[in-house]
DNA sequence: GTCTATACACAGATAGAC
DNA sequence: GTCTATCTGTGTATAGAC
């Protein structure tokens, strides 16, 4: 998973993967049936945690909205922040996307789950129709923003991009 | 040029280039010394495009601001969309730029003349430190947008970006 | 300037011993 | 469950004929 983040899909190979794993390549194959397996299964893990730490943040009844964006957007931060590759779903559709669609429906569900938890939050606040929007609407630009961050290398970037979430209350 | 758009560095081997050229494999060598140069040479074109075609724009003096960001807007729709592989430049930061910074500099040309177009229109409205934040706003808008196109095949995802920067002036 | 032939490294994957 | 050994394909790149 974290040499999928850091390195990407095609640039990281089995021998890596092995080293890393402190496996040999053969070995790697009594656990997984092929690389595009130990893929899909990273992109499935880092969705659970997500899942499980970050979007679930929206639905605490005994947080305000304010203070659900807050939380969210220190989480995000930490999750996307430059030394853990950026957005691991983002580089993933850019990588392969244009290709083929292999791994489309994991990374669909991710940004789905993060949709949904923004809508959410929003609901109180505006129609449901408005709401899907301003929820396109930050994830759009904090997706962006880490493509910024990564050029620039200067995490800053993201910060401001989950200011300017916040203030969209 | 085409091939690395489309489907990015990794994924463009030398035979596909040379298959989509007409030529053999060896071939190539005689006008490129390797692969890299092949890269940075489609990199650098496109830039020149944009800063020809797109970023021009900006310093039409003929033009009203709002004008301006409307036609800008309308290059940049063409040039981004599904088809044509979305933003070659971000797609290439992602895909390389956790490994190395091979193409850095070409990449971080295109963000800046594309970020000074746009200070260069707002600056008529707007003082210059908010008409730098505002820039970045925009463009990461427009980048996570595309991925956001990309991921939902729906250009119209897109297009509401563009919309967007365009209420901003 | 384009070709054929080829070098060499490494990719993903499998077979079968231990 | 991990190993070694190996297969087969493909990658980038080079040499040298035409």
């Amino acid at each position: 998973m974290q040499l999928f983040r850091q390195r990407g899909y095609y640039r990281t190979s089995m021998s890596d993967l092995a080293k890393h794993l402190g496996l040999t390549k053969g070995g790697i194959y009594h656990h997984f049936e092929n690389k595009e397996e130990i893929m899909r299964s990273s992109l499935r893990a880092t969705a659970r945690w997500f899942e499980k730490h970050v979007f679930s943040i929206a639905y605490l009844p005994e947080l305000s909205g304010p203070e659900k964006l807050e939380q969210l957007s220190n989480f995000i931060y930490k999750g996307f922040t430059n030394h853990t590759g950026g957005c691991f779903f983002a580089n993933t559709i850019m990588e392969t996307s244009h290709v083929e669609d292999t791994f489309l429906t994991e990374i669909k569900r991710f940004f789905s789950l993060w949709e949904e938890a923004l809508i959410h939050i929003f609901k109180d606040n505006r129609n449901a129709t408005n709401a899907k929007e301003i929820a396109q609407e930050i994830i759009a630009d904090i997706e962006g923003s880490i493509i910024l961050m990564t050029l620039h290398k200067n995490p800053k970037i993201l910060r401001r991009a989950l200011n300017r979430s916040q203030d969209k209350y």
